[in-house]
DNA sequence: CGGATTTGACCGGCGC
DNA sequence: GCGCCGGTCAAATCCG
């Protein structure tokens, strides 16, 4: 203990990192001492012995201080070393920062111009940006790239294409604080005015274009997402709260649905309908609808943050597409996920006639296939993407099956699955070495740099090849998602405390906080396995299948199981640090029979 | 005892 | 208009 406080003490000079890492170094090699106390005893037995001992001890006290101190000039280099690196990452951190500045500025000119020039041009692209996760659109590259940053030109930091359209919830505000939506479909309109940029205003507007639209196509039509997982537990654990209020045996399945509403917040419009495959009774079929008002515990944010993507997405493609300009089949690419978009009549999905859940087919509904390998998705990408397969129809179709949507994971790995949920979450699970490792600098960076473009391999035409930092600075500036993955790995580290410092920054916005790179570095959260706190209990207590689901990764991966790197502002919620008991006793609701 | 779940009843939309 | 069906309500029940 004092040697690891003097150690601390020596190589402080006021960097935290530097600090915490002395304090694990000397806890780490106190650890081992203890474990072997008769060969080299404790460095505090040391300095405790007695004086008056034996000349044979008085020497070997000598020697043992001896090599103590040349333990701590050891540390003291190590400590050095840290510098060295963290400045270096600094250094490495600032040049991006001011790359992406610059080009912030470039574009806040550019779009400044196409505000004076045309309004309506700009709500165009507004539109473009509202929806970056856009069904049927065809992916421009260029534009893409613009749209997905151009939010960050207003002081709103970093945000992604995924949060245009929710921010609900942002910073902590409650149900009260907000005002009452009397319509479910107001209930992603949500937006705190508080911190309420001209940007949020726009946000605002473009959602109640976007969802006004939706509304005049299905004017009482919630979009669902419907998740289909394997889970051998009632429900899957999505981290929120739940209570059953029905259930019914519907047509054509034998399996009960059963009906929960989100108790989070008491007038939270977020229900889900949880149901078993008729055909594989471990596929679990969980359809959310709406959108949480509230701030949700960090770890519903994975699922909240996905389901809250594809309902965008429907949404978005139902907005800025009519059934007849959706093209049949089409394919995009946004920040590495795939999206896979495909009308009523093209390929019908498989998983996706689920009888079971027809009757909600009224409604626009995505699915998203977590299950193991659906056949023309893996036909045709053998990569972790999340591919989406979305069979949105504006008008009134049948009701089964073709007025859903379908996104399928088209993967069997689980850690890939877990991956997809939450792309960013999964950039930083595939980049755990990020944040576990000290040396964390140009080698991580070119790791970073690398598995992002093996996530991407289908941009990788769009991104740099050479395996340097410029290539990996080049990754960053093109594309928003590393930003966040790079910017999250940084608060992680140069913020210190990041690791397991579920309490957020903000008390509440851990994970919705809007961030600007290398401004508003708050929102890179992380959320470890071991980390014993509130927020992460839940899932492991109430085992549902947020374990298979959200948290698989592999085996090894178990100290940073719980990675969880959520894109500022993209959600739909913020997320609170509070301890959440998520998914209480909903589990066992539905294996009781009618 | 309070909160969650169960379950039959009820309501509204939709197809015929 | 009628029946079917999904979705919701609310009293009864269960459970910690």
């Amino acid at each position: 203990m004092e040697l690891a406080s003097e150690r601390s003490g020596d190589g402080g000079n006021g960097l935290k990192e530097e600090d915490s890492a002395g304090d694990d170094d000397g806890h780490h090699k106190q650890e081992i001492i203890v474990e072997e106390p008769p060969v080299t005893n404790t460095e505090s037995s040391i300095l405790e012995a007695p004086p008056s001992t034996s000349p044979n001890k008085k020497e070997e006290v000598v020697n043992q201080l001896e090599t103590a101190k040349a333990e701590m000039g050891v540390a003291r280099e190590e400590n050095q070393l840290l510098k060295t690196c963290l400045n270096k990452i600094m250094n490495e951190y600032r040049t991006l920062e001011m790359q992406f500045q610059d080009i912030l500025k470039q574009q806040g000119t550019k779009k400044n111009a196409d505000k004076g020039n045309d309004d309506k041009h700009e709500e165009i692209l507004e539109e473009a940006d509202l929806v970056s996760l856009c069904l049927g659109r065809v992916p421009r590259s260029d534009e893409k790239i613009k749209v997905s940053n151009k939010p960050l030109k207003d002081d709103e930091g970093l945000t992604l294409g995924l949060e245009c359209k929710f921010e609900t919830s942002k910073s902590g505000s409650t149900n009260e604080a907000l005002p009452n939506n009397p319509s479910p479909e107001n209930s992603c309109e949500v937006v705190p005015k508080e911190e309420g940029g001209e940007s949020k205003e726009a946000l605002k507007t473009m959602r109640s274009d976007t969802e006004d639209e939706v509304a005049q196509q299905n004017p009482t039509k919630k979009p669902r997402v419907c998740v289909r997982a394997r889970c051998d537990t009632p429900t899957m654990n999505d981290g929120c709260q739940w209570r059953k209020y029905g259930q019914k045996i519907s047509k054509g399945n034998p399996c009960p649905r059963a009906y929960y509403r989100c108790t989070i917040a008491p007038s939270c419009p977020v229900r889900k309908q949880v149901q078993r495959c008729v055909d594989d009774m471990s596929i679990l079929f969980t359809t959310y609808e709406g959108t949480h008002n509230h701030t949700l515990p960090p770890s519903a944010t994975a699922m909240a943050s996905t389901t809250s993507a594809a309902a965008s997405m429907l949404l978005s493609g139902s907005s800025t597409s009519n059934s007849a300009s959706i093209p049949s089949t089409a394919t995009t690419n946004l920040q590495g996920l795939n999206f896979y978009l495909s009308d009523g009549s093209k390929p019908r999905q498989l998983y996706l006639s689920n009888p079971a859940l027809s009757s909600s087919l009224s409604h626009p509904t995505i699915t998203l296939d977590l299950t193991t390998s659906h056949p023309s998705a893996s036909s045709s990408s053998s990569s972790p993407f999340v591919r989406f397969n979305s069979n949105y129809n504006n008008n009134h179709q049948p009701r089964y099956p073709s007025s859903s949507s379908s996104l399928s994971f088209s993967t069997s790995n689980s850690s890939e699955i877990a991956n997809a949920i939450s792309w960013s979450n999964g950039f930083l699970n595939n980049n755990r070495n990020i944040l576990s490792s000290v040396n964390f600098g140009r080698q991580q960076m070119e790791n970073m740099n690398q598995s992002y473009m093996q996530k991407n391999n289908n941009n990788t035409s769009l991104l740099p090849q050479a395996d340097t930092i410029s290539a990996a600075t080049k990754v960053i500036t093109a594309d928003p998602a590393f930003q966040s993955a790079l910017a999250a790995a940084l608060t992680s580290f140069i913020g210190g405390g990041g690791v397991g410092n579920t309490r957020g920054s903000q008390g509440g916005n851990v994970v919705g906080e809007s961030l600007s790179l290398g401004q508003k570095m708050k929102w890179g959260e992380v959320f470890p396995a071991s980390n014993n706190s509130n927020s992460s209990i839940s899932n492991n207590k109430v085992n549902g299948c947020a374990s298979s689901f959200l948290n698989k990764t592999p085996a090894a991966n178990t100290q940073t199981k719980n990675l969880m790197f959520l894109p500022p502002s993209s959600l739909p919620f913020s997320s609170t640090p509070k301890s959440a008991s998520a998914s209480p006793a909903a589990d066992n609701s539905d294996t009781t029979t009618n």
